[in-house]
DNA sequence: TTATTTTAAGACCCGGGAGTCTGAAAATGG
DNA sequence: CCATTTTCAGACTCCCGGGTCTTAAAATAA
């Protein structure tokens, strides 16, 4: 089992690429899907979420393109995987109990809450600025 | 995205609801079915696997049913959950590149690595005894 | 032996994620 | 205007997890 899918991995990818970019032109999906070897019609699909969330500008049109649509820095890993996939990063029970929580807690529950809230935060807290800076600064992939 | 399948969820409760059972009897899958309202052929299915595994024993006919085939301090959940869904727990990279690791990280690399090697140690660790055991001094439940 | 209870095994179906394909619509460049 | 480039939109296929159903096999009880 994936944390996330296959659609947020690639939108995280296209974001990440579109945020790396030194100059501010649009990207197209086409350089995109070529550059990270995605299904060019399947990562337009993704894109196209992101760009009705907000996330993401498009031109269309010769020289058109996609571009962030607000500051890097304000745009989180949890932003970008609520647009694409809705708003259930992961199950809250392990167990998959409907109610879990404080007040009628599963077995699992006092054990999953803390790593779960780990993730969370981690997701919440990471801009696709600082992921950019990082990838530059230690030469990072985007693709095998 | 659930971090596991419903078939491991399934696979977890029936487990614990075995181990803390009092007495050593065999358990059949058509109790646990209508005590955890779990469908019953779906049921079967799962702990079958978990049988061929080596985790429960099974004994057919009538006054049958399921039993542990090992002591359950010394059963993980991390053997539970490779029993039912195979050896991948969940994939190591979140933006799912291939060969990604230290020595080729992902922008997300870092920071991911922490967070899954604290789960894999958490489902490594809890075994069934350690979970049985608080599930009946806390009165927590394994169903809605 | 016969009937009953229970697991074992596997075929089958359904829905949704993943990915493809086609045809627009919009913008640019000549 | 016309051709090209690009996103937009949606129908379509494929595969697999989740779930149902049927039949066989094993054990017990009468």
């Amino acid at each position: 089992m994936a944390l996330i899918s296959k659609s947020s991995e690639y939108g995280l990818r296209a974001a990440l690429y579109i945020a790396a970019r030194p100059d501010e032109a649009h990207v197209s999906v086409r350089e995109m899907s070529a550059q990270m070897d995605i299904s060019f019609h399947f990562l337009t699909k993704i894109l196209q979420r992101m760009t009705r969330a907000g996330l993401l500008a498009s031109t269309r049109g010769a020289k058109g393109g996609l571009a962030l649509a607000q500051p890097a820095a304000k745009i989180t890993l949890l932003d970008i995987v609520r647009s694409v996939e809705g708003d259930d990063l992961f199950r809250e029970c392990l167990l998959g109990l409907a109610g879990c929580g404080e007040k009628r807690p599963c077995p699992l529950h006092r054990h999953w809450a803390k790593e779960r809230a780990r993730i969370e935060k981690l997701f919440r807290k990471m801009t696709l600025a600082r992921l950019a800076r990082e990838t530059a600064r230690d030469g990072l992939r985007l693709a095998d």
